[in-house]
RNA sequence: GGCGCUGUAGCUCAGUUGGUUAGAGCGCCGCCCUGUCACGGCGGAGGUCGUGGGUUCGAGCCCCAUCAGCGUCGCCA
């Protein structure tokens, strides 16, 4: 027995390492590949030989400025996808014969041996004396012949696109020069022996077994044809492969997954609560939680240490690409431990992540703090896949006779520049479409200055002396056929209007590749930000949140300059999630909630569970969440969370498939004490 | 709530200055085809041009309103 037990887990953990090893050395024939920009082994040939067929969609596709980024999904496709070879045959063999196999194993070693596979039609090519059908399953894809002479060849006639078959038959070599170089299956078939139809299918409403574009409210309804193809197949086997990444990380630390409630308490702060009427308790509610802040906390005080939980989170605000009602966060808390010790800790869970499953290997998050993503981006979640940074050319134009600028500064605001790159080459017409778009950001105006190789062109010419010209030419780097794109205004919003800029002028010049993963950190934000609703101080993320060493002082004399123990991780241009080293101090704690406005019976009454928990020994801890949707979705190249999210919601927070959120029968609102007052479909007749 | 884009066949899309019977590719149906693999060939069915109103001799096209989808601003401690 003991002898059992031990050899167990060693075997184990060979098994792990085998698995790892292979992975490791497809992954980094994957990123030899993307780094050789070695566009023969990226490409799909399935998905190159139909653009060349299609030349409208090719125009279509050559005109996205993000081509790159199919031909990234296309790469992780070959690797993570339908195609690829299954890391692990699943099923073993039921009986001596036939031996079961999934439509992508088979190769010509399988030669020889009797088949059974399960799959759909994904298409048939029907030669009338002979039939040829694209078997299909998760794994990928296998022919299977008819010859007329077989019992089953009737059946094979009238099988259709999404029919589900059982098949068995003869792996055998296709016959020389038939073989499939696009499919990893292509130098055998089978042979049919045994056709039986498991069930019937109509007419798919868009083609399951083209890589087509079809309308997303349409695919969102027939969701599960949706998730057949190789694409949805492809991501969500991406995400189940780094959510476990994350798991395996932090069980290896020694971290719990503790799974915190759904119905908990409305803590009125923030965005807006979902919210679960209490059958038993008339008239009070349950919310649905934002995120389990307080709750990992409390595990925390509880005393284990190291918390973590792939937790879903719900907040009913509109919704965006980005943002959708419900989503999955990596939460994480540890106690006794410093904001460099949560960084460094959450650094390697994520570079654990991308080497495993992506097999890339990050180098060290840069990181900067917010005053300098604000001065050097124009932005707290900076894209640092290229330069292009924003120069605050102010000290130009001190005493510039340009009113626009003039008045900006001496209002205390600013005038910044921003290099772009080939700009000389545009018209007039395009930098007033430009302009336009920069008004769309909040600008008031835009200068452009042109360096063209035929002299000099500005919308402001004569207010640009050569000497400013060639100072500002200097201060962005800018050079002969760029253009330098100016604006004027109060110093914040002039950052955040040249940093939206910045981004448009990245996108334009195809700088922000979506197979380049930069990852930095933002540190020291500020505590409190105004209100300009209200004109009072709130809190700029969350009232738990511990300032930065010694500068509780500022809470009285200056709390705008609070700063606080607070840090982002930021991928491309998105925030990943937040953390920081939270308040443990119970006195601290309830100054920052009067410090808000509340009064002792609002924070008993919001917070009384947690203020109690804080006085019996909490522990100083800290800790993240990071958004596992977000991350998901830039390893797979995607632009939005629909894609990575199995079940998705739409624009205003439907679920189309189900068609939720539905009206209920007024039986189920009376057992709730519940009555409607919305504007009802019998009202509306 | 604001702004922008889109809405034409089952799907993806064209549709000229407002002018006869609204087209294409894919899919679907039928027939033919023994080495295809986005098979091929021939034939066919399929349309409330999102909806309502207006202008006009005449509207897919112009105007107004409205609905839906997407994107975005507000919002998202």
């Amino acid at each position: 027995m003991p002898g059992r037990a031990a050899r167990g887990p060693k075997r184990k953990d060979d098994a792990r390492r085998a698995i790892h090893g292979s992975l490791l050395s497809q992954a980094s024939r994957f990123c030899r590949a993307l780094a050789a920009g070695n566009d023969a082994a990226l490409a799909r040939p399935t998905f190159a030989a139909a653009a060349d067929a299609r030349p409208v969609a090719r125009a279509r596709r050559a005109s996205e400025p993000l081509e790159t980024r199919t031909r990234y999904r296309a790469a992780i496709s070959l690797h993570f996808g339908h195609e690829r070879c299954p890391r692990r045959t699943r099923g073993a063999p039921m009986t001596a014969t036939p031996e079961r196999f999934s439509c992508g194993a088979l190769r010509a070693d399988a030669i020889g041996r009797t088949a059974e596979l399960f799959g759909w039609i994904n298409r048939r090519r029907d030669h009338g004396g002979l039939i040829f059908i694209d078997l299909r399953d998760r794994e990928g894809v296998t022919q299977i012949v008819f010859n007329p002479e077989h019992p089953s060849f009737p059946m094979a006639e009238k099988l259709r696109s999404e029919d589900v078959v059982r098949v068995v038959g003869a792996v055998r070599a296709r016959p020389e020069g038939t073989e499939n170089a696009k499919l990893a299956t292509g130098a055998v078939e089978v042979g049919i022996e045994q056709l039986e139809v498991l069930n019937r299918s109509e007419v798919p409403p868009f083609q399951v077994n083209a890589e087509d574009d079809v309308d997303e409210s349409l695919r969102l309804e027939y969701r599960y044809l949706d998730l057949r193809r190789p694409r949805m197949q492809r991501n969500i086997r991406l995400r189940h492969r780094i959510v476990k990444a994350f798991r395996d990380y932090f069980d290896e630390r020694d971290f719990v997954e503790i799974e915190t409630p759904m119905f908990i308490k409305s803590t009125p702060e923030g965005a807006r609560d979902y919210l679960v009427p209490s059958r038993m308790n008339p008239g009070t509610f349950y919310a649905l939680p934002q995120s389990p802040q307080l709750l990992k906390q409390i595990c925390m005080i509880s005393g284990f240490g190291r918390y973590m939980q792939i937790a879903r989170c719900m907040r009913d605000e509109d919704l965006r690409a980005d943002r959708q009602p419900e989503f999955t966060q990596l939460d994480v808390e540890l106690s006794f431990v410093t904001q460099e010790e949560v960084m460094q800790m959450m650094e390697g869970a994520v570079a654990h992540a991308w080497r495993n499953v992506l097999g890339i290997d990050l180098s060290a998050f840069p990181r900067l703090t917010h005053a300098e993503a604000l001065r050097r981006f124009g932005s707290d979640k900076p894209d640092m896949r290229f330069g292009l940074e924003l120069v605050d050319a102010s000290a130009r134009f001190v005493t510039s006779e340009f009113v626009v600028f003039r008045g900006a500064l001496d209002a205390g605001g600013a005038v910044l520049a921003l290099r772009y790159p080939g700009g000389a080459s545009l018209s007039r017409r395009d930098f007033d479409a430009l302009t336009e778009s920069a008004k769309l950001f909040g600008a008031k105006g835009m200068v452009w200055i042109a360096l063209g190789a035929d002299g000099v062109k500005s919308s402001a010419q004569r207010f640009l002396d050569d000497a400013t010209v060639e100072a500002l030419r200097a201060d962005t780097g800018a050079e002969r056929g760029d253009a330098v794109l100016l604006f004027a205004d109060a110093r914040e919003s002039v950052s955040s209007i040249a940093g939206k800029m910045r981004l448009e002028i990245g996108e334009r010049c195809g700088l922000r590749d979506p197979a380049k993963f930069s990852f930095c950190w933002v540190t020291e934000f500020p505590y409190l930000e105004m209100d300009e609703e209200s004109g009072k101080p709130v809190p700029a993320h969350h009232p738990f949140s511990a300032p930065m060493p010694g500068q509780w002082d500022l809470i009285d004399s200056d709390p705008l300059a609070m700063r606080a123990q607070h840090y982002d991780m930021v991928l491309n241009g998105f925030e990943l999630g937040s953390g920081s080293i939270r308040i443990h101090d119970v006195e601290l704690q309830k100054r920052i909630f009067t410090m808000l406005g509340m009064s002792e019976e609002e924070i008993e009454d919001r917070f009384g569970f947690f203020v109690r928990a804080l006085r019996y020994g909490a522990p100083p801890h800290g800790g993240m969440a990071l958004g596992i949707d977000r991350i998901v979705m830039l390893a797979c190249g995607e632009e939005n969370l629909r894609q990575v999210i199995a079940f998705p919601k739409n624009q205003v927070g439907r679920d189309v498939m189900m068609d939720a959120p539905s009206p209920v029968p007024e039986r189920l609102l009376r057992d709730l004490y519940l009555r409607s007052v919305a504007p009802s479909a019998e009202s509306a007749r």
